[in-house]
DNA sequence: GGCTCCCGCCAATCA
DNA sequence: TGATTGGCGGGAGCC
């Protein structure tokens, strides 16, 4: 990580043009991570954070708001969290998983995922975050309406409700007017929605900036909307700057000054999309389904956790042996015979290797009781890849 | 001109 | 009661 000297970046501020990506809060993450994504890391003081970032404190709440709802680190105390990583996520979406699908059975046939997530919201402020947020102000229901309502908006929330939508949906893609609309339930007030799709586009910038989702376009609207990528984690940051406390006070916008962020181009690593069906809504198939490939998530020794396995175009559900097409089988042999990808890169490596392992498991489970005959491509392939 | 989202006000909550 | 937290929406940059 390199953190450049705050003395030299002020005097370059000076002819640096004011942009608003330079300030985004997905490059705020990517800097925050960068700073405290360290073993030797275990306490971050919110203080130190905005200081060493060079942005005001209200801004390192929305990114630990977002962060410590995905897992990546937790509260301990006031203006102090204690650092977990990205190895946290994958229990924290579990977690989320889990609760959305209680959810459902709660609250069948209701896809309002606003309403279910009220109750849940307070189970998970029990039991989730052990009692460090606990509402202390017992006394008085009203206060505690007051509260539970505040907490029921709040970004970490907001963010949970959001991640729930992909990890049950069956949509590939969401738009945030649609996540929106859907997290509001019933109400479509204007004002409302507005709030919300601001909200959103925070969340959004903050997940996306921990590779969890991507951003992308609606296929038949062309409509922006964000793809879920899936609980990789986050493999390398990448170098990063952090900024200008020469600065002694955060001043109102002025143009020009105040670069907190270097701008810069993270290259996307390697997505493994969990499988998605077709539409929004969610059914109880679907989820199991959903389920069932999140149990069968493959994690490597070094940490990554990859999605579940299975070769484009196959149809594997509803899909017959000979359904699968000999022709393909016949396209794959030729092309595992004449392409070979050699990969200097070792972390390819590991991923063509995961990708091997996955094929074979999926191969000894979809050929299972099948003909020997059927059999033979498949084994061909393999024996050529390995 | 609509989309995106930074920014900071100020109310709620905490210590 | 001062400090911390964070909801909220105005409005500016971006496309």
């Amino acid at each position: 990580m390199a953190i450049a000297s705050p003395c030299f970046l002020e005097s370059e501020d000076r002819h640096q043009v004011y942009s608003r990506k330079q300030k985004s809060l997905g490059l705020l993450c990517s800097n925050f991570v960068s700073l405290y994504n360290r073993d030797d890391v275990e306490s971050i003081s919110l203080d130190d954070a905005a200081k060493q970032l060079g942005v005001e404190r209200r801004r390192i709440y929305d990114i630990v708001n977002v962060m410590e709802s995905v897992g990546v680190l937790t509260r301990k105390a006031k203006n102090r969290y204690s650092w977990i990583g990205f190895s946290g996520i994958p229990k924290a979406l579990e977690d989320l998983k889990k609760e959305a699908l209680r959810d459902l059975s709660r609250y069948p046939g209701d896809d309002q995922c606003s309403q279910v997530s009220e109750e849940e919201e307070n189970d998970r402020s029990m039991d989730h975050e052990e009692g460090i947020r606990e509402d202390k102000s017992s006394s008085g229901s009203h206060k505690n309406v007051r509260s539970d309502n505040r907490k029921e908006k709040s970004l970490g929330q907001l963010t949970q409700n959001f991640v729930k939508l992909f990890l049950t949906s069956n949509a590939d893609t969401v738009s945030l007017d649609e996540a929106a609309r859907l997290l509001l339930g019933d109400c479509n007030d204007a004002t409302q929605m507005k709030t919300k799709v601001r909200r959103l586009y925070d969340i959004a910038n903050v997940l996306s900036s921990m590779n969890l989702i991507e951003k992308t376009q609606q296929v038949v609207t062309k409509k922006p909307a964000f793809r879920w990528l899936g609980n990789q984690g986050k493999p390398d940051m990448g170098v990063t700057v952090a900024i200008p406390p020469c600065t002694s006070q955060i001043k109102k916008r002025t143009f020009g000054s105040e670069i907190t962020n270097l701008d810069f181009k993270r290259s996307r690593s390697v997505s493994y999309v969990d499988k998605k069906p077709d539409n929004l809504q969610m059914r109880k198939e679907d989820l199991k389904a959903c389920n069932l490939a999140a149990q069968k998530q493959l994690q490597t020794s070094k940490g990554y956790v990859f999605g579940p396995f299975q070769p484009g175009g196959v149809t594997r559900e509803g899909g017959n042996e000979s359904d699968m097409g000999r022709s393909k089988v016949q396209d794959w042999e030729s092309l595992a015979s004449s392409f070979r990808p050699q990969y200097h890169n070792q972390a390819l490596s590991d991923l063509f290797a995961h990708y091997l392992e996955a094929w074979k498991s999926w191969f000894a489970e979809v050929t299972q009781g099948s003909s020997s005959s059927l059999q033979q491509p498949y084994k061909s392939i393999i024996n050529q890849l390995s």
